[in-house]
DNA sequence: GAGTGGTCTAGACCACAAC
DNA sequence: TTGTGGTCTAGACCACTCC
């Protein structure tokens, strides 16, 4: 029911901006995007072909490839030599984002709040230097321990570790959305790999989240660079169980 | 440590054949992939700039662009402007993938066994309609229930749904491995939507699982399409705690 | 200023799907 | 046969980085 061919593909009043700094591709796929998430194209729809787009728009066919094949990445449409470009369901286009518990909970409309439980600042700990990533072992880091909590609940208890060089100072942390400070300094987080584990709670775990008997928790381990290839940080939470679930799109 | 600028490009020994029905800029890429793998560029190598390059192997500049792009997108290089394209560490590089417990534990050297606890075939159960994915209400689902035990010792418990266009008898699902039976059907398993958390077990699971104490698994629920955007599997699946973990890669 | 990647053009020919 | 996307060429100009 989803790839029922409709006739007529269909063409989209997009206003292109040669005088802006935004690429033209750029442009064409937010256009399309944007047509496809207000619900102007809906799942099954045929794009309009690639030859009339271009002459339509003035642009070459390059120039449009670039823009639908991206699209196509990120599994929006899905291209069929000979068919054309059709809008795939919106179900499957959630993507896997670089997120922080913090920014999902303001999402969700509830109100963080972070407790900062330590920070140190030292040589890379055991830990640090165990976790999979390359690490000159001169490098200092810094490390904190932060509890969050969601309208006063606990919710995670949050270690981090940090190279020193970004200069992370306790007050930087006192708002919390530590995602959001590396990208107001002008850091790109581009890859991760992070590892998903459940276990009892320690007796220690139990104490700072508040709960009397022992029950489930989600441990995460996360390794965080920048577009550059840095190592930015190396994250080790553990969830409250019932509270909290780990949403992930897999691409393979 | 990982950006020190190597002061001179260095150049690979690529054969291109262009009588190949492999595309050029495929060929490329996997040339200079392969390079990267082999440690022939290490990171913080800087790679042949584009024109150099195109000229040497006869090439036009977006064909190798194509090539490169590709190796960016992947976190396999950088690329930057008025800089140059440089490797980036080989710890960065591991993609998600949409793997199966089956090959899992093979690629980790253990025997896997899977036990059919139940096949059915009938109308989509309410919680195949609640999972997010857009179902057709009149199509049929095959259901299984599996248990999935390495070297004999029970790892997890998987009920997963699949619509019933793909014919799935009980006999395909003897040796296991799902995702490998339905690669072989020629389906192109293209993206998928994953929730995890983490909770005690129930009665049940922790009877099938042999524990004798209620602990914490991680329960999983994943939606899996094809690359037209047809619905393929829905899974959820009941890991004992403490003999599994999820890997994944995130892109932001 | 020299060197790099980023964008864009205006074509060409091919492979595949549908009729 | 016609229409579609897939690949490729041979250039052009621009923006950014480093010296």
């Amino acid at each position: 029911m989803l790839m029922s061919q409709s006739a007529e593909p269909k063409q989209l009043d997009i206003v292109l901006d040669r005088t802006s700094p935004i690429p033209l591709y750029h442009q064409l796929a937010h256009a399309i995007e944007a047509a496809i998430t207000a619900g102007e194209l809906v799942p099954g729809d045929r794009l309009e072909n690639e030859l009339s787009m271009t002459s339509r728009l003035g642009l070459a066919r390059p120039t449009a490839r670039q823009a639908i094949a991206q699209l196509a990445r990120k599994g929006l449409v899905v291209r069929k030599r000979g068919v054309g470009t059709q809008v795939l369901s919106r179900q499957i286009n959630r993507q896997a984002r670089l997120s922080s518990l913090y920014d999902d909970l303001v999402a969700s409309g509830r109100s963080p709040q972070t407790r900062l439980l330590s920070y140190e600042i030292g040589e890379a700990r055991p830990e640090v230097l165990s976790c999979g990533a390359d690490i000159d072992p001169g490098t200092n880091f810094i490390t904190i321990k932060r509890l969050r909590l969601a309208d006063g609940v606990p919710l995670a208890i949050m270690v981090n570790h940090l190279p020193d060089w970004l200069s992370i100072s306790e007050a930087d942390l006192a708002d919390g959305a530590l995602y959001a400070l590396l990208r107001s300094r002008g850091i790109n987080l581009r890859v991760a790999h992070q590892t998903v584990s459940a276990r009892l709670m320690t007796a220690e775990e139990c104490r700072l989240l508040s709960d009397h008997q022992p029950s489930a928790c989600m441990a995460t381990q996360r390794v965080v660079y920048d577009d550059t290839g840095r190592l930015i940080e190396i994250g080790r939470h553990v969830y409250r169980a019932p509270h909290y679930s780990l949403d992930v799109s897999l691409v393979p």
